[in-house]
DNA sequence: TATATTTGACCGAT
DNA sequence: ATCGGTCAAATATA
């Protein structure tokens, strides 16, 4: 099974945004239950931009389902990375003397905190015609694997902000254990909170998830704390103020953001797949309604 | 201590 | 000489 539909993106949205909401509930009913490695204020964040997302994708559907994700897709053999979690603009870029159909170019209004693959961050550099620096990624199996995949992001414009993400070289490390460590770290941590409290209700969903041994970082999660950092210092000289900062960067936020921090892991084995986490959703998803209904009647 | 990021140096292209 | 991309030593982080 593909995780290509724009309709697929947004259900896996905003499953992520619910787990990330279940979160957060179990820790304002009990604040002792949760470990305390996410802040509050991230995961309220990371709810936002999922919906944000989930929105961003539906409502985008009449003019970009055919002619841009499954058209270039479909023509090329090397189409940008997916999945794709961010409303962006994604557009073939020649660059000369390189092979123009494996680089492009990816707008968006946040920086992409995920798009299913893992980046190691080896320079940043000033450009001559913007105020913004330039950040400069390879792949996390550049050695591993010799996998010659590079992008480049930077922050064009502001008001709104645009962020622009330039992908080189096409993947060739495995990419089923490159994509997807997020999701599945995330829903570890989500699921190892809710099995807590599922286990109060009569219900056992713990499930094998052997991900706690391994050990990986995000680039992309530095990625946007950099982000993060500048975009306070910039409104920290417009309104000399830490709390309108946040105030404006969750109104700015439009992706998951990287907030949500997730566990340890080498991922160098996982053989969690798309439809691995698919099925796995759908197949609670009933339940998590089930569940919030219950916690509804059960603390109102 | 191991691994990732930061940041000035280096280098090729123009 | 300047610019942009990459390297790699220093530094940060877990």
């Amino acid at each position: 099974m593909e995780m290509n539909s724009p309709h697929e993106k947004a259900v896996q949205a905003i499953m992520y945004g619910h787990r990330c909401a279940l979160r957060l509930k179990v820790r304002l009913d009990d604040p002792m239950a949760d470990n305390g490695s996410v802040s509050t204020y991230d995961l309220a964040k990371s709810i936002v931009s999922c919906f944000s997302d989930a929105i961003s994708i539906l409502s985008d559907k009449p003019k970009s389902e055919d002619d841009q994700f499954s058209d270039l897709s479909s023509r090329d053999s090397s189409p940008p990375p997916t999945p794709q979690r961010n409303q962006s603009k994604k557009r073939k870029i020649n660059h000369s003397g390189t092979n123009s159909s494996e680089n492009w170019r990816d707008d968006s209004p946040a920086p992409i905190y995920y798009d299913g693959f893992l980046w190691r961050k080896y320079g940043q550099k000033s450009i001559k015609k913007s105020v913004h620096q330039r950040s400069y990624y390879r792949c996390s199996y550049n050695i591993d694997h010799d996998c010659g995949a590079r992008k480049h992001e930077q922050k064009i414009k502001d008001n709104p902000p645009v962020y622009r993400t330039t992908y080189f070289g096409h993947h060739t490390c495995k990419t089923t254990h490159n994509q997807d460590h997020l999701f599945t770290a995330v829903q570890d941590q989500v699921d190892d909170l809710e099995s807590a409290r599922m286990i109060r209700f009569g219900e056992d969903l713990v499930q094998d998830k052997e991900s706690h041994t391994r050990g990986f970082s995000l680039s992309a999660k530095h990625e946007e704390d950099t982000i993060k950092e500048e975009t306070m210092d910039q409104c920290r000289v417009i309104t000399g103020d830490d709390q309108d900062c946040q105030h404006v960067m969750e109104e700015n936020q439009s992706s998951p953001s990287g907030s949500y921090t997730p566990p340890s892991s080498s991922g160098s084995e996982s053989v969690m797949c798309d439809s691995d986490l698919l099925v796995d959703n759908l197949a609670s998803w009933d339940f998590y309604n089930q569940f919030d209904l219950d916690c509804a009647r059960f603390f109102s």
